[in-house]
DNA sequence: TCATAGTTTTGATCTATATCAATGCTTACG
DNA sequence: CGTAAGCATTGATATAGATCAAAACTATGA
């Protein structure tokens, strides 16, 4: 049973939880707090190229190694398995296999809005769709179908910093741009780590993202 | 069998092949020429997502929709499978869905590592990182472990303006960092549509790239 | 072989964002 | 309380790359 090899292990906000290269013994669950991926050039540049929320999983079937670091953006708890049983139980079992190759689509398909968004986006567009993808994210986890993301207050789960990381900016260009939609009465910025959207409408429009979500046709 | 469901298709440099949001009706492998994944942004910027060389896949098990458009780079000749057949198939041979699963996780990688480019390396990096990785590619196709992409002329499948796309850039930026390449010696502009690397060393260390691939630790 | 259209290169200028630098605001801890 | 130590904001300036504009190739076809 793999119920017996389940672990659980805690990082704090900061730590590394796996560097790049170094054998992936377990496969995990994110049971709480916010992990990201990371990718590094030689002087030091970094950027995110991932966010790890909880539900989501960290490893690859078939793959004994990671190419970038995976660290703990807030204080972080995971659902560990070894590998070894985790992977028979991923051949003996289709339907868990096909759940990971749904899981491993899903990333391709946000890596690839990332890239959109890494390559074209003004600054400014970047943050509404940072924002916007954390309003979309908390309605979820709250009520399904409600639609009052405007006016609850948005958790950030990361510094500026670390913002500027995951949208290819400086953290100066993440504040500024945080003021300008504060100044242009779209959101409000009242504790450093939340946000209140406050025309959710507005903000989209922000995003420059094609309006029609694949809707049409 | 699957063999009866086969069929191919072409398509001229330019043409598209798929719509985002297009109801998938066949999957595919290329066959010859070169194709690619674009998004496109509500005033027309467009960042492309992903390359398509002979032998990729076009397809996601599991999915009937795609939120990207598919475009001939060049002259493209696509071997097609009817995608009902070809989902049984996935799902009675346990070692095909093993090998999508690969499939997936590559492309995811080299998602993230274009992920990294695009946020973070600047015009003349990124140029020094396409051609470099054009001149894998190619060695890879030729003699294996034959060192010599030194000297052959490297094809390049696209226009500036589609490298740029690819790249995150403008066409005359990307004009700009070839012929700075050239004046420094790293490489040869002859043709408008080939390169020859002068200077495989140099241009790697142009990339940006740490250059312990993953060896160390 | 000339004309035309498409592509590429090169030049001049502009601008969004990075960089450098200072000041302000929380939170924690003595 | 008060005083660090982190973060965050704001300001001044620099710059990589975009944008606008023209000229130089290349290929195609009459």
């Amino acid at each position: 049973m793999l119920e017996d090899m389940k672990s659980y292990r805690s990082y704090a906000a900061g730590d590394a939880i796996l560097w790049r290269g170094e054998p992936l013994v377990f496969v995990a669950s994110v049971v709480s707090g916010v992990a990201s991926l990371s990718k590094t050039l030689e002087d030091g540049r970094t950027q995110m190229v991932g966010l790890l929320l909880p539900s989501d999983f960290i490893g690859r079937p078939g793959r004994t190694q990671i190419d970038f670091d995976v660290t703990a953006t807030t204080d972080v708890t995971l659902c560990c398995f070894a590998r070894r049983p985790f992977e028979q139980l991923v051949e003996d079992t289709p339907h868990v296999a096909q759940r990971l190759m749904e899981l491993a689509l899903d990333e391709l398909d946000a890596a690839r809005d990332w890239m959109l968004l890494l390559g074209r986006k003004t600054a400014r567009e970047k943050i509404a769709t940072f924002l916007d993808m954390l309003a979309r994210r908390s309605q979820l986890n709250t009520a399904k179908g409600d639609s009052s993301a405007i006016g609850a207050a948005l958790h950030l789960p990361m510094t500026r910093d670390q913002i500027a990381n995951y949208l290819g900016l400086t953290l100066e260009t993440v504040s500024r741009q945080f003021s300008a939609l504060k100044a242009d009465g779209i959101i409000d910025v009242s504790d450093r780590r939340s946000v209140t959207v406050k025309d959710l409408a507005r903000l989209q429009d922000e995003t420059g993202d094609d309006s029609d979500g694949g809707i049409l046709s």
